[in-house]
DNA sequence: TAAGTATGGAAAGTAAACTTTACATTTCGA
DNA sequence: TCGAAATGTAAAGTTTACTTTCCATACTTA
């Protein structure tokens, strides 16, 4: 699964732990989505729309069989 | 989080098991996420809304603060 | 009633998401 | 070009999604 996370962080100016504060997650974790180490819960992905006011599906791109 | 999966299965006509198949997880996955035991994977989640032809926001409804 | 079918749910184990800690590397303004 | 700020990433531990196995219950239907 391949996301926008890293493009639509930056076209806001805020930074990777800005951002983590935000979600309540850890600086670590939004690097590792936005580089595709995991995929988020989908709780994170629920907060994640919400904070870009987008859908899930428009922030994370799902491709049949991609781990 | 709440979700729709039990109307939605059942409005198909089809059982947990067959829902199971099609999503390759086990049936009782598709009963645990049905009574609220636990919340699916992002990729279960975009699997069930193409499934249903529906968006994973209509599918489940995130509450804030909901575990 | 008896047997088969569908669902509920627990227990124990595995996998993946996430944390904290720690350190290295990149970037960038002064 | 120096130092600080931002990011990359790994290791070890916790939590949660998911599996397999198993048994109980409810609902047909013959």
């Amino acid at each position: 699964m391949k996301n926008k996370l890293e493009e639509l962080r930056k076209e806001r100016g805020i930074k990777q732990e800005e951002l983590a504060e935000a979600m309540e997650v850890s600086r670590q974790t939004i690097g590792s989505l936005e580089n595709g180490r995991y995929n988020p819960s989908i709780l994170l992905a629920f907060k994640l729309a919400r904070y870009f006011e987008m859908s899930i599906e428009d922030i994370f791109i799902y491709e049949e069989d991609s781990e």
